[in-house]
Formats: C-alpha cells, sequence, structure tokens
DNA sequence: TTATTAACTTACTTTTGGTAAGTCAAAGAT
DNA sequence: ATCTTTGACTTACCAAAAGTAAGTTAATAA
C-alpha cells in the first residue's frame, strides 16, 4: 500500500503546507507587494496603500514577515516614533514567484469574473 | 498630486487584490495543487490527502473553484453518488506560477523556520 | 494646559472556519 | 420487509481569525 495520497497531509513537516499556511492569510502577500513596489515605508505610509487593512492586521502582518525574515523593521529613537519598513534579501527573492502569480491574475481577471457571474447558483 | 499610493487600494478593480483575495484562503491552493498531482480524484479522495481539511470547507472550497472555472465537476448519476474533479484548462495554467513558489518554499523552508524560532519575543 | 503625531495595543464584535450529526436513494444483508 | 451501508454533500452549532474603535506613549507646538 503506497502512501502517495499522504502527500500534503502533516503541515509541520511538509514545506507545501507550511509555506500555503503562512502565506494563505489575508495579507502578507499584499504587504510584500507594497514593499517591494516603494522600497522604504512607514507603517502609516502601508497604511495608505493598503486602506482596506486594519492597524491591528498590519501590525501582525508584519511582525510575522519579521519573524521569518522577510521584512526588515529599523526603529528610530525620535518622538513621535519612525519605523521603516524594507523588504530583506530573502523577502526579495519571494517577489518574482508573487509577480508571476500576478501577471496569470492580470491575464484571467476578466475570465474568472465573467465564470463567476455566469455560475451563480 | 500622484496617487501611486493608491495602486492597490480597491480590490473590485484591482486584479491583484482581487487574485490574492481569492487565493488568500486557507485551502484553494492546495486543493489546486492535489488535483495537479493525481489528475481526476473524487471527493473523499481529495477529503483523505488533505486529511486536516473538514467536509464543510473541502465542498465551499471546491465549489468556488468550479465557480471561477478552475476545477471541473463530473456527475455520475449512481447510487450512491460519485463525482469527479479535475482541474480545467484555467486551472492548470495556474499550476506553474503556483509551483514557482512552492519550489521557493522547499529552498527557503528551513531558513525560515531557523528565524521564526530566534524572533520569539 | 491641551492638541498633535506615529506606531502601535486592547477590548469588543463580526466573519470565517471547524465539528459532528443528518440527508438522500438504492443495493445488499438479515 | 426492515436495517445497514455508501458517497457527496448539508445543517446547526461552536471556536478561531479578522475587523472596529478607542486607548497608550512621550515630546513638541499652540
Amino acid at each position: 500500500m503506497e502512501n502517495s495520497e499522504k502527500k500534503f497531509a502533516d503541515s509541520e513537516n511538509c514545506p507545501v503546507r507550511n509555506v500555503l499556511d503562512r502565506f494563505g492569510d489575508k495579507w502578507s502577500t499584499l504587504v510584500l507587494l507594497v514593499l517591494d513596489d516603494t522600497k522604504v515605508l512607514r507603517f502609516n505610509e502601508i497604511h495608505k496603500m493598503i486602506d482596506t487593512i486594519s492597524q491591528k492586521m498590519l501590525a501582525v502582518t508584519l511582525k510575522s514577515l519579521e519573524a521569518d525574515g522577510l521584512v526588515l523593521r529599523t526603529q528610530y529613537p525620535e518622538i513621535p516614533p519612525r519605523v521603516e519598513y524594507t523588504l530583506s534579501e530573502r523577502g526579495a527573492s519571494l517577489i518574482p514567484h508573487i509577480k508571476s502569480l500576478v501577471q496569470w491574475a492580470n491575464a484571467n481577471f476578466e475570465a474568472i469574473t465573467q465564470s463567476r457571474a455566469a455560475y451563480k447558483k
């Protein structure tokens, strides 16, 4: 009995599951794209660019991206505080892969929208 | 005043936002990968391969993938029922882009895990 | 003295996802 | 004839994740 049927089970040890758990959240990928687009951004600047994200979720998203070593956080000892976010090298290395997905998205956006509308049930 | 700061706002009309909203759910991408891996699968077979997904979420995930035209559903008029799922052409065209992400995941899995452990705060 | 500012937290509510049981219709077992 | 099994789901209820709004901090400006 082969267990090819278990290839994706067990998210602890499966890199695929692990990374999908990581980026299958609502905001991480978008934040990375925004940082790639503008290189250096402060908290409130990111918040303006993605205006539907809540401050709370932006805070936790940035924190987990930082924990994963994808984003660098630089804090200046001033008041009011100033904090700058940038992609790390590792974060930057992810971008081309995300952009390849984005290209597909742009190419298929219309067709998908139409399928969705036609599906209606 | 330029509004480059609004490039990613408004998820209705932004293909990037739209597609990330679509795949920023917990299961869609995994289901696509599993279907790519085995080509034709029945409901319960997918459920076994991704054993942590609930039947409920597998059902809604498959339904939305079908609505988007990424997955094809074939129902045989038998009892007990038999339903087969496959990738559509459109779904198949997405796979290479997802796999490029997966490769990155495999390559960076260890380093990320270590960063996470070191972060601890 | 009070307002302002940036980068967050905190308390509370809503949405999304998980769990377990139920449905449907026929074939096979008792 | 009634009971059980089977596969692909629903449904009702509960827990976890995300959204909302208000609060915190410390210095400078009004």
